[in-house]
DNA sequence: CTGTTAGCGCTTTCAC
DNA sequence: GTGAAAGCGCTAACAG
């Protein structure tokens, strides 16, 4: 340990550039140098400074990984598999959060500090402002969106109106006519589109039936469990309440299937509910879901990243690619929804 | 952008080196030169290479973060908060997967690789071999593992065993004699003492209350919910079946509330049910649990890491702080645990 | 195929 | 208080 790259070069009788270009595999070795030096590093215990490396190479094997939460449920699930895929390229994640708690008045991140430390960013749905996407963007790195479809970069995502539309599809077809919607705050939004987007597509899909929902069915539930607690709570205490609730995630949507438990609502009998996510946990609650893929968008973030590193090397910010994966869904009947009991024979 | 510090000592008409002084703080700078170089940075955009400096320095402003999963909620709540508490120091976060799937013959992570590139190291309950832990170790950083202890190293931890009793106390005091475990894969162990400390606090109490377990009540419920599940009905299906069950983990107790869910067996009424961790969703579920301050823990891990490098600065590996933090639990007593139903009276 | 020579951009003695 | 110069450990032309 602590051997450096001059020791090598010297134990092996070769110059340091041999050694360099022997351990990373490129060509104009001969087979034997290449051995030759190989066991020398292994019985030194020699590991290349990557810092040193980065300096003179420009290329610093590390990928951002940006990210507003990493306590729930979706972006864990994303960053796991993100660092996993980047893992087995020998990258590394660097974990950039945001500052917390988020104040849409506030720089919540500096792009510019990641300059020269990172090959490429991944950043999952995250509200940042204009300011902070011109920051990333003038990074001139290859730059990938999770959650979200940004213009100058590339992105994996969902259809998240037509998820919205399915679920509230299936509840209408399943004689649903009075349809809740628990999602996000309007009001904290900003370039995070998917709460906006789940609820264009609630929206869509109840003027598409001739249905014209009533401003109360709509409530906040700020995409955690808790906050779905109190959304459903408000939704069961309207006078003429829904017969059916689409959350706009699976945790919204446990925190409404408690409330209707808390309030002795059966479901689905008397409330169907209905989710988006496909958490490990609705299996066990029995919660019908619009299930999304979410590992494999985090392995396809990664993999867009890695290849348009790979194809540019250290090339110079141009044209980059710019590909806009959208990931099918998969709606996953359960016990949570069933068909609007009529008003009797 | 992409200004360098020598763009800024020329427009600032000085030497990098007093450019270097001023701009981190250092002392021996007239409050005059900071000032103008302070500006001149500023107008330039400049940012310090972040590699450059570590080049030089032998500082990285970086603390690996090693975790064996990061998609299970008690990881990813630690993750978080390491990560905001670092950064609130101007610190990164390096996060380290480990070669998944897990494979105890396999080496999962190789310590060497560190070397040079983060200040600290913050290990999450990780089931690392001798091998990896030496090698940890001879990274002679500031070394910090949460929810374990390691000789050698700092530590943050619940105390596993106490934790396991507690519960197991609360069930017996509730009058249940037939208690079942759910807890994880004894063969999977290695340095990972949490399972098999709860095994062990769980034995403890039923010993100490002259109760002699049946093995068939213990099961392996892999720390999943999926696994608990399994594992609930497995007790479930037993001859004469336990009146109650400890999980070891909250989301293991999810799945035992839906195995009995499945086989028609009412909670709390014929099966009391008690996990540990203080899970989001436990309220929600109102799961009797024996809560763990997760956040608190990484928090404090980050601290003591932070502290441990601001005490060394560069300087050589030597008596370095040890400190072992046991934070305190808190029984929640919710509506999965009651009385066990006498005989009648 | 291999060695030589410059740096990468900063920090840090050591003089002044 | 400030500057000059010598690296940190490696890679990347460019010669041979």
């Amino acid at each position: 340990m602590g051997a450096r790259i001059e020791d090598v070069a010297r134990a092996a009788g070769v110059s340091t550039a041999t050694v360099s270009r022997a351990l990373r595999g490129l060509p104009n070795v001969s087979e034997t140098t290449r051995q030759a030096v190989s066991r020398v590093a292994a019985d030194l215990g020699y590991v290349p400074s990557r810092t040193a490396s980065t300096l003179a190479s420009g290329r610093t094997l590390t990928v951002a990984l940006v990210s507003p939460y990493m306590e729930r449920w979706f972006f864990s699930q994303v960053i796991a598999a993100v660092e996993s895929e980047l893992r087995r390229s020998g990258y590394d994640a660097l974990l950039v959060g945001l500052e917390q708690p988020y104040d849409p008045g506030r720089i919540a991140f500096e792009p510019e500090t990641l300059r020269g430390r990172v090959d490429a960013v991944v950043v999952l749905t995250v509200p940042l402002t204009g300011r902070e996407l011109d920051g990333v963007r003038s990074l001139g790195l290859p730059t990938v969106f999770v959650g979200a479809s940004v213009a100058g970069a590339m992105s994996v995502r969902i259809d998240d109106v037509g998820v919205a539309r399915t679920a509230t599809e299936h509840l209408i077809s399943l004689g649903h006519r009075r349809i809740g919607f628990v999602g996000g705050d309007p009001q904290q939004q900003m370039n995070f589109l998917t709460p906006s987007d789940r609820r264009a597509g609630w929206l869509a899909a109840m003027r598409a039936a001739g249905l014209d929902p009533d401003p109360r069915w709509e409530v906040v539930g700020d995409f955690t469990a808790a906050g779905g607690l109190r959304a459903g709570r408000a939704l069961l205490a309207l006078p003429e309440r829904p017969t059916a609730v689409f959350a706009a995630s699976d945790e919204m949507a446990f925190g409404v299937l408690a409330a209707a438990r808390d309030a002795g609502v059966r479901v689905p009998e008397e409330l169907s509910v209905i989710g988006v996510d496909g958490h490990e946990l609705s299996e066990l609650v029995g919660l019908t879901t619009v299930e999304q893929p979410v590992a494999r968008q985090g392995a396809l973030a990664a993999q867009l990243a890695l290849a348009a590193i790979g194809a540019r090397g250290r090339a110079v910010p141009s044209a980059r690619p710019q590909e806009h994966v959208v990931v099918p869904v998969h709606l996953t009947e359960r016990g949570t929804t069933c068909r609007l009991a009529g008003p009797g024979p």
